[in-house]
DNA sequence: CGTCGCATTGATATCGCTCAAATCCGGTGG
DNA sequence: CCACCGGATTTGAGCGATATCAATGCGACG
């Protein structure tokens, strides 16, 4: 697929009617957790973090939500949100009722077939990131990462936002990616281009 | 929930009509990763794992589903499955075409919600796993479980099959799980009475 | 120009992986 | 009933990969 997380979906008037543009600047919350659920969001620019946190209070991010992808999916079916929404950049939202779309999932079938289909490949997405989650070595995850996400012929992938982002998401700290990263170039594995990685042979 | 993966659904009789009963053997498997996708799976009785396997040759473990519970939903979007489903004990299924399957999809609006409901749980229980996978030591890991799958104030949860196939689920060898559990045992910040695992305080 | 956060590399500690071995337990066959 | 078998369970020893702590460079931005 051109964009892994891309999502596409037809917006019904009915939904574009009830939507509200929001902005955040990098830092600022979209909802907290333990918040009442109030509505699903769509990223239009930016980036939005859901994460939680550990006992040690350290973060843990369960998404990252970018240009052109929904998130708090969830906030349908349950009265709380779980996590907390930071944008990590600036960034443009639309957020949509809850209410309205569950209306809109009950009533207009096209757009309730498309919803089924958004969550299959959210899910194929996440059982996926489950899968790297469970491999054990950093450059192991590295090469997953690439293989299911990247593009082409050369698992071209590019960084979405910064390495330590990247890091986060493979469950290493920064320090050990960039290692990584640095090994496998040594290795000739791996090509890097500022923003841009590429496996080799 | 009484059952972390319990997914009720009410089955429209044209979907019970052209479903077919299927028994597998431990060992066994329902479907192998490249296959031609055509059914979506529900076990009545015993266990499933999807497995894919590294590039040693190692086992991940992408999902272990049990009684009550369908597998093999992503069958609805795409051509091929994209892993092996080994039943892990003699089990009982039912085999859904997946054409029928997704006429119901697109006609039966109840079924459709019911559908949606049911992904956008399993959504979020797949993203607890991420989460707890990207804890760092075994025993924030086990204790992650506990709290978000165990049941009542103790968070008392019943090992589903093996301990090994637990730790397969917590990303952890068998034998890191054992130690974890004897030590957490010996700190007093967990119980356990055979199957059962509750946490202390 | 000072500050802040990302990027990068070094040194060290630690936790879980690996290999190994002993025990337990249920099932099976003599 | 007992010997045997395979798989799960449990514990030991050692190693290695990654976390952790630390220091530095660098670029953006006020």
């Amino acid at each position: 697929m051109a964009a892994p997380h891309a999502q596409t979906l037809n917006l019904p008037p009915i939904l574009v009617a009830a939507s509200t543009r929001i902005d955040r600047e990098p830092g600022e919350a979209v909802f907290r957790s333990g918040d009442r659920t109030h509505s699903v969001y769509f990223v239009q620019a930016g980036a939005v973090r859901l994460v939680r946190y550990g006992r040690a209070g350290e973060e843990v991010l369960l998404h990252d939500s970018r240009a052109g992808e929904f998130f708090a999916e969830a906030s349908l079916d349950s009265a709380r949100y779980h996590c907390d929404a930071i944008a990590s950049e600036q960034s443009r939202l639309l957020q949509f009722p809850s209410a309205v779309f569950n209306q809109l999932l009950d009533h207009d079938r096209e757009f309730a077939r498309q919803w089924i289909s958004l969550l299959a490949r959210q899910l194929r997405t996440v059982r996926a990131r489950v899968e790297r989650l469970s491999l054990k070595s950093a450059s192991e995850r590295v090469r997953h990462l690439l293989m299911s996400e990247g593009r082409g012929p050369a698992c071209e992938y590019r960084l979405p936002g910064t390495a330590k982002d990247l890091a986060r998401l493979l469950g290493l700290t920064h320090e050990a990616l960039y290692r990584t990263l640095a090994a496998m170039e040594r290795e000739r594995v791996l090509e890097r281009n500022g923003p841009i990685l590429r496996l080799v042979r």
